[in-house]
DNA sequence: GTCTATAGCCTGATAGAC
DNA sequence: GTCTATCAGGCTATAGAC
């Protein structure tokens, strides 16, 4: 019953998410990873140093996973390309993946921790940039922007929402954000 | 120098929704609290038994205040008005106490602490209720009316948006929220 | 209304054995 | 990788003087 080396790690980081998700980044302790683990705490300080390291690790893979998506939408030809990589990559990130986006984006615990350690900042800038194109400036734009970004955060989290499907989701939060954006649907 | 009754409670309130704001609310300890005021945590605990107790009194203006939309709400004549009257209601909510909304509906630890105790959750559906009509059911529009609150509950919190004056911030948050559920202006 | 002092628990973190 | 044992310090909350 040997487990594969990173195994342990592996496990860790998906409860600590599950318990983020559950009870916020700040309401999570030690103690509580490790009862979910059916360890104790100087296992976990085996992994970790720090309880801020285990958070980042957290949210790591899901910053980026946002830096390809810019990537992706900044290598495209035309603005309209731009735009439609962007939005669909990050709607298809938070769909997928939906607890780790909440707790990146809507826990103030979090935000204190990754305040500037993980360029999330960074990759909202080019994000919205993309989707937004020459009007990133004017202040509708920008409302726009925000709600739109901690609307999907919040979508992720909501209960009521936990019977739609990724499917469903993805396709809703699509066709509300071009609504929301003035964007036309892809010809493809 | 004596203090009119009710002022320091008043006070403490106040500091404490600040200092949420800042730091969440389960990153705000009652020293931090007694610390913004200048008193010992001894004095705290004279005003309020416990930290719930606080949590739940400086939220509770707003839960109130959301109770007294959709009081206007129902009592609207046709569905058209109904809906104008929640959505302005909520809208206006949102802009003149930003702090309070955010806390209120952006911070896990606020939600695990309010879970049942004081309503919010009756308002949010009596105010979605109104908002979505006949239409409540359907998935588009229950993704629709989440992402319209956790954004608008973000969009209160952003840093990149405090510049914004309330009067803007209102005016373009009325806009998209009305191009989101497809409702036409008022003629008024 | 405010203070000092303290109880008792839980926290993050460390040391060292296996 | 996991354990037991332990630390100093912060936390909520209480008691009792002024």
């Amino acid at each position: 019953m040997r487990r594969p080396p990173g195994e342990a790690r592996r496990r860790l980081l998906d409860a600590t998410l599950r318990l983020y998700a559950a009870h916020g980044v700040g309401g999570t302790s030690l103690r509580m990873i490790a009862d979910e683990l059916g360890v104790t705490k100087a296992a976990v300080y085996h992994q970790f140093a720090t309880k801020e390291e285990i958070a980042l690790a957290v949210v790591q893979p899901a910053i980026d996973a946002l830096a390809a998506v810019a990537d992706a939408a900044e290598a495209a030809p035309t603005r309209a390309a731009r735009r439609e990589t962007a939005l669909t990559g990050v709607v298809e990130l938070m769909v997928t993946d939906r607890e780790r986006a909440a707790v990146l984006s809507g826990d103030p615990a979090m935000a204190a921790l990754i305040g500037g350690h993980a360029g999330l900042a960074t990759q909202a800038r080019r994000l919205s940039a993309a989707i937004l194109g020459a009007s990133a400036g004017d202040p509708e734009s920008r409302v726009a922007a925000t709600l739109l970004a901690g609307g999907m955060a919040t979508a992720g989290r909501d209960p009521g929402l936990a019977d739609l499907t990724d499917d469903e989701l993805r396709t809703h939060l699509l066709t509300l954000a071009r609504r929301l954006l003035r964007m036309r649907a892809p010809h493809a």
